[in-house]
DNA sequence: CAAGAATTATGAACCC
DNA sequence: GGGTTCATAATTCTTG
């Protein structure tokens, strides 16, 4: 089996080319890990300045849904709650 | 709007049969919940009877899928795994 | 290795046992499958009737999520909302 | 109750100092959030480059764990499939 | 069949 | 430190 890369053939395998793959996702989730222990410290930083970090949590999530649901489908929603007397 | 059976429209929805099909949809997930918990209970048997439970899980994924794709699965991975020297 | 049962270790595992849970696990999930399935039904008839299915979906959500939302952090999350400006 | 720095209360709560940690929580989310879409091109690419996406991920989780560990479960993985004729 | 939503599983964190 | 809840990851299903 003739290749043009340099890659080798590992059982028929562009390993070179798998390799590169792998590490650079692991790279990427190294850093993923560092920025997830960096927002670990702040809600702990949250905790001891006496805030509910629960309740902080909550009030994240609700900041990045609530443009997401001013949408076209609010409408609707609101006419089936309406419908079903919620 | 005349309607010829005796559904409500609440703002041109069909009142009835919607609160009809939620309240047959959240029946069944009641029934479904609980067999989730069902489930959980005999995972949590296997675990005190000294079984790995991540393990375990393994099995039952296995036995859902064909034979052949569990083959297929293994081989591309021992493919993998050597390609990178693992 | 004496055993009070008649369960047959096949190295070292009590194999009976390990049958049993999993013949267990799989037939519950096999109940379960059918469960989604006839959920899956009700939706469809949701969408031929007209409805929104994905909107449906959400109607399902919020009737599940809004008993739990009535708890006891309510109040704090009112007070963070407004401290924010929310 | 008397605040020594300029942070004004707002129902009781240190406004300023929350608003500071939310938002430097939602910058480095967003940065995450990045990097999580970063991830997800190279399995793309994997992908078109005619990798299996589900074995790569497999790849990258089992390089993740202890080797000793790794090969505790694939023991105990053959051990259950035996003891179940598998 | 590709993109996105939803469900499920695994892993981390917190409390007791 | 063990168990339970919470958060993230991953697979599966649905839809355009």
């Amino acid at each position: 089996m003739a290749e043009q890369s340099d890659d080798k053939d590992v059982g028929g395998i562009a390993a070179d080319r798998l390799r590169s793959i792998i590490e650079r996702i692991e790279r990427l989730e190294e850093e993923r890990k560092s920025l997830a222990d960096d927002i670990k410290d702040i809600y702990a930083e949250a905790k001891s300045a006496g805030f509910d970090v629960k309740v902080v949590r909550q009030v994240v999530r609700l900041r990045k849904q609530e443009p997401a649901e001013v949408e076209e489908q609010e409408t609707l929603l609101d006419l089936y709650r309406r419908a079903l007397g919620m």
